[in-house]
DNA sequence: TCATTTATCTAGCGGTCGCTACAGAAATGA
DNA sequence: TCATTTCTGTAGCGACCGCTAGATAAATGA
C-alpha cells in the first residue's frame, strides 16, 4: 500500500537530524568530534524553529486533521524540504510527540519526582495541569490527550495511548511505594487511585480544550485533591 | 467549496426520513393519517438497521476517520442510497447523535430527572457511566465526548461540544436547585462541582477508550463520590 | 399497458491526500 | 574551475475523499 522507500527516508531524515543541524544551528566551531562542516548545499529554515511550528500545528488540529500541506504552510518550507529533514509525515509527528514530552508534558515526571508523597505529587501534577492547559499562547489541553483520537492510523493512536497508560502507571507505583512506606494506609487501593487521578488529568485537558479557564480547573482540582487522606494520616 | 445543491439533497433526505420509512418500517397497515403508500420503487433496506450500523461505525472511528465509503460497506447500501436516505455525511451524522443521545447517552439526563438531589444524581450517572461505557457489543466510552475531537469540519466539533457544556450547565443547575433548597451548603461552589462531575465523566469516558475494565471505572467513580457532602449535610 | 415516481447501480466528477521524480541552486573539496 | 554533495522548487503521481449524473429497476396510479 505504501511506497517502499521508507526506510531510504527515514535514513535521510535521521543524518539530517543528526549531523545537518550541527552546521546551522552550532554556530560556535567548537564541537571535538565528528564532521566539523556539512558537504552540500545548507539546509535554509533552522530545523527546531520548524519542529515547533509543526508541534502547534499537531497540537490544535490532531495528527489525522493536519495535513503535510497545513504543515509545509506553517513551516515555511516546500513538501521535499519537510521529508528531507523529518521522514515521512508519521515520523514527524513522532518527534513531535518527543519534543512535546520534554517541553510542555514533562510537568507529571517533574512531580512524582521531585515531591515528597505521591499526595503531593498529584496535587501539583493537577494544579500545573490547570495552568498548563490553558496557557496563552499555545493550544489548551494535552496533544497527548487529543492529537491522535479517532486516527486511522493505529499505530499513532496506540502510542499515544501508551503514554497516556505509563503516565497512569508511574502514579500508582509512586502510590504503592507510599502505601509500603506507610505513609498511605494499607487498605489503599493504589491502581483506583492512579486512574482516578489519570481521568482528572484527562477530563481536565477536555475541559480546557472545551473552554474552561484557568481558575475553573483550578477549581475542579481543588475539589479533585479532596479525595486524598490528609498527609500524616499514615497508619502504623 | 461545495456543491449547491446540498438543499435538494437535504430535502429528499428529510421525506425519505419521514415518510418513506413509512412504507418499509410500518408492516401493519393501520396508520390514520397523511398518505397510505409510497409511490415509487421501495427502498431495499431497512432505515433504522442502516442507521445503526452507520451509529456503530462513526462511535468507533469518529467522524472524519470514518469515510462514506466505510459507511456504505457497513449500511450495505450503495452512496446514492446513502444520500438519498440520509442527506449528506454530516446530516447523517447529525442524525446519529441524535440517535445516541436518546438510546445510549440518555442516562445522565434520566439520573437528573429521577434522583432525589444532585449528588443521588451524579452518583447514578457516574456508576452507569462505568457501564454503559464498558458494555460489550459496541465500542467503549462516549459517542458525544470522542467521535468529534480534531475535527476539520469545526460545526460537528462545536455541535458536539456544546452537548458537553449542555450536560455540565445541567449539572451545575441541579447543583444549585439543591444549594437554594438546603440540601447542600450554601457555600458550595456549584459551577466547580459541575465541571468537576463533566471532568469525570469525560476522564472516564477516555479511560475506557484506553482499555480500562467497568470494575476499575466503577473503583474510580466511587474515589470520585468520596468529594461530596454525605447527603443530609444540608445546613440551616 | 403505460406514464409516473422513486430507488438502485455503475461510473466517475473535481478535489485533496501523502509522497516523490526531476531539475536547478548553493555549498564543499579538489 | 569544476566535480561532488546536498537542499530547494516545480510539478505531478496514484489513491482516496465526499458526492452526483445518468441509466436502469421496481413500485404506483391511470
Amino acid at each position: 500500500m505504501h511506497p517502499m522507500v521508507n526506510d531510504d527516508a527515514a535514513a535521510k531524515a535521521r543524518t539530517g537530524s543528526d549531523a545537518a543541524n550541527a552546521g546551522a544551528a552550532e554556530k560556535a566551531a567548537g564541537g571535538g568530534k565528528a564532521r566539523t562542516k556539512s558537504r552540500g548545499r545548507p539546509r535554509s529554515f533552522d530545523r527546531e524553529t520548524a519542529l515547533e511550528k509543526a508541534l502547534l500545528a499537531f497540537w490544535e488540529h490532531g495528527y489525522e486533521a493536519t495535513s503535510v500541506s497545513d504543515l509545509t504552510r506553517v513551516m515555511d518550507i516546500g513538501a521535499p524540504s519537510l521529508y528531507a529533514a523529518f521522514g515521512d509525515k508519521r515520523s514527524l509527528f513522532e518527534e513531535v510527540v518527543r519534543v512535546y514530552g520534554t517541553r510542555y508534558g514533562s510537568f507529571t515526571d517533574r512531580a512524582l519526582a521531585e515531591e515528597p508523597t505521591a499526595r503531593d505529587a498529584v496535587e501539583r501534577t493537577l494544579r500545573e495541569a490547570a495552568t498548563a492547559y490553558t496557557q496563552p499562547g499555545h493550544p489548551h489541553g494535552c496533544l497527548v490527550v487529543h492529537a491522535a483520537t479517532n486516527c486511522s492510523t493505529p499505530e499513532v493512536e496506540e502510542s499515544l495511548r501508551d503514554r497516556r497508560n505509563a503516565n497512569i502507571a508511574a502514579f500508582e507505583s509512586r502510590i504503592r511505594a507510599d502505601v509500603a512506606a506507610g505513609v498511605l494506609p494499607p487498605a489503599t487501593d493504589a491502581a483506583a487511585l492512579a486512574r482516578h487521578t489519570g481521568a482528572m488529568i484527562q477530563g481536565m485537558s477536555q475541559q480546557a480544550r472545551d473552554g474552561a479557564s484557568r481558575e475553573e480547573l483550578e477549581a475542579v482540582a481543588e475539589i479533585a485533591l479532596s479525595i486524598w487522606p490528609r498527609t500524616g494520616t499514615h497508619t502504623g
